[in-house]
RNA sequence: GUGAGUGUAGCUCAGCUUGGUAGAGCGCUGGAUUGUGGCUCCAGUGGUCGAGGGUUCGAAUCCCUCCACUCACCCCA
């Protein structure tokens, strides 16, 4: 039997880290230019963490995570989503007793057990950013802003910004009720999900994609009307924000999130050649969230955002807009013979500690097939070692891209090698 | 959890309807005389035809079961 990778993960090589480079590359750039900082977190947490947080209720808690039991019999879980731990290390570490806000961002690997499909594996990766201890729409409006900025940097042009307001712990019981008493009657003709939806999470029914329910659910109240002053408010300001510095966007009021902890602001990047996964980043506001955890009120409110790696690489790659980027040598050393290969070490760690990449082709093979190496490595310059060379120092230098060559220095090597580096980023075509 | 589609060489696939024990392209390895690549030409390498069972003189091909993968639903990023 051979042993292969499991279910919903994958392995990713050299055609697809490119990519994930590039935007980790963007994504920290970007984020420094906002003065975030970066945190990591555990993997793994404990279960309670996001029970707690993202909600019993919710699919993820309730059916994709994959929990264990500890030697010592504590459960543990593969963190599905990151929002959670980092306000777990908010609390634990009193981070709002450091001045200013606190903003955060992080990247790496989330586990749900889902059925795997086109952008959406049990092991993904997220980016994501959190800004902890502000509870004003400037911050709302700048984290929009610098994914707007992120998108740009990342080619991708055609993302509609969709945003909502989901109102909060004040106002929200009242639509639900509102939610229920309007279903009332209608809700026998519904869907087998959304009569479940009704009683655990009437918001959820605003969502279902289900043709014949449509009708019924265009009729029921929506929330805005419900929004209590703080929530119209805040949602107001944030529009009047992102219209006065010309971010485009639609207010979708049927857009929801699935986790529990969200109120307020909610908003999705969305995309199209995505197949069915169409959400490339979505995020909110989780105002109380760190209190749920333990946080005194001071702490603040908070809002961050989470963007699927898998799926946003597909996105750029579907731009085009980024070619991808070529991890080409710029030179391979070709030693002619056994007894070139220590000169040919010596002369390939040089240029190494001057942060040139560079391969070493195996010694004793003819130097044509060396020479047909360098070409498939698409390698810049060959630079053959001979007896001749060895001797003299002055190495044969070949540019593979215009067929010619000359006897050059260690110094000179170096100088070229460097040259060329810098004039040709490493996203050439 | 539900539905549909697909499983043949490392990769992309043909062959299956009308059973006669496996092919192409790419890749990889080597060669086309001495220390000069990309192109071309030649040769080689490589598959228990997803697994098991059945029908048959004979199964990649027909039938059954199972498994895996993909896409979609659901949900989310």
């Amino acid at each position: 039997m051979k042993i292969v990778s499991v279910k919903g993960m994958r392995d990713l090589l050299p055609a697809d880290t490119v990519w994930f480079q590039r935007l980790e590359d963007e994504a920290r750039a970007t984020f420094a230019a906002y003065n975030f900082q970066e945190i990591r977190t555990p993997i793994v947490e404990p279960t309670e963490l996001f029970t707690r947080s993202v909600g019993e209720e919710t699919d993820i808690v309730g059916k994709e995570m994959y929990t264990f039991a500890d030697r010592d019999g504590a459960s543990l879980t593969l963190r599905p989503e990151a929002t959670a731990s980092v306000a777990r290390a908010y609390v634990e570490h009193r981070l709002w007793e450091r001045p200013g806000l606190c903003k955060l961002y992080y990247m790496g690997p989330m586990f749900r057990r889902e059925r795997p499909q086109k952008g959406r594996y049990r092991q993904f990766y997220q980016i994501g950013a959190e800004v902890l201890g502000g509870n004003s729409p400037v911050v709302d409006f700048e984290l929009l802003a610098m994914l707007r900025l992120l998108l740009e940097r990342c080619g991708i042009q055609d993302a509609e910004l969709v945003i909502n307001s989901v109102g909060c712990a004040d106002d929200r019981p009242a639509y639900h009720a509102a939610l229920r008493e309007a279903l009332g009657a209608r809700l026998p003709e519904m869907c087998a999900d959304c009569q479940r939806r009704a009683q655990t999470n009437p918001l959820r029914v605003l969502d279902c994609k289900v043709p014949a329910d449509q009708p019924i659910i265009a009729a029921l109240p929506t929330l805005e009307s419900f929004l209590d002053d703080k929530c119209r408010l805040h949602f107001a300001q944030l529009r009047q924000l992102l219209d006065a510095n010309g971010i485009s966007y639609r207010v979708d009021p049927r857009l929801v999130r699935g986790l529990d902890y969200y109120t307020s602001t909610a908003f999705e990047f969305q995309h199209g050649a995505l197949g069915a996964q169409n959400a490339l980043l979505g995020g909110g506001r989780y105002d109380g969230l760190t209190q749920a955890l333990g946080a005194p009120a001071q702490a603040g409110g908070g809002i961050g955002f989470a963007l699927g790696a898998d799926r946003f690489v597909l996105a750029m790659q579907a731009a085009q807009a980024l070619s991808a980027a070529l991890t080409a040598p710029a030179a391979v050393i070709i030693p002619l013979s056994a007894g070139e290969l220590q000169p040919a070490l010596a002369l390939a760690e040089r240029l190494r500690r001057s942060g040139i990449r560079i391969e070493l082709a195996e010694s004793g093979r003819k130097l044509s097939r060396s020479l047909e190496l360098a070409s498939k490595l698409q390698a810049g310059y060959a630079v053959i070692v001979g007896a001749d060379e060895a001797a003299s120092g002055q190495w044969q230098l070949k540019d593979l891209s215009r067929g010619q060559q000359q006897h050059i220095d260690t110094e000179g090597l170096e100088a070229r090698l460097k040259e060329v580096a810098a004039a040709a980023p490493a996203e050439v075509a």
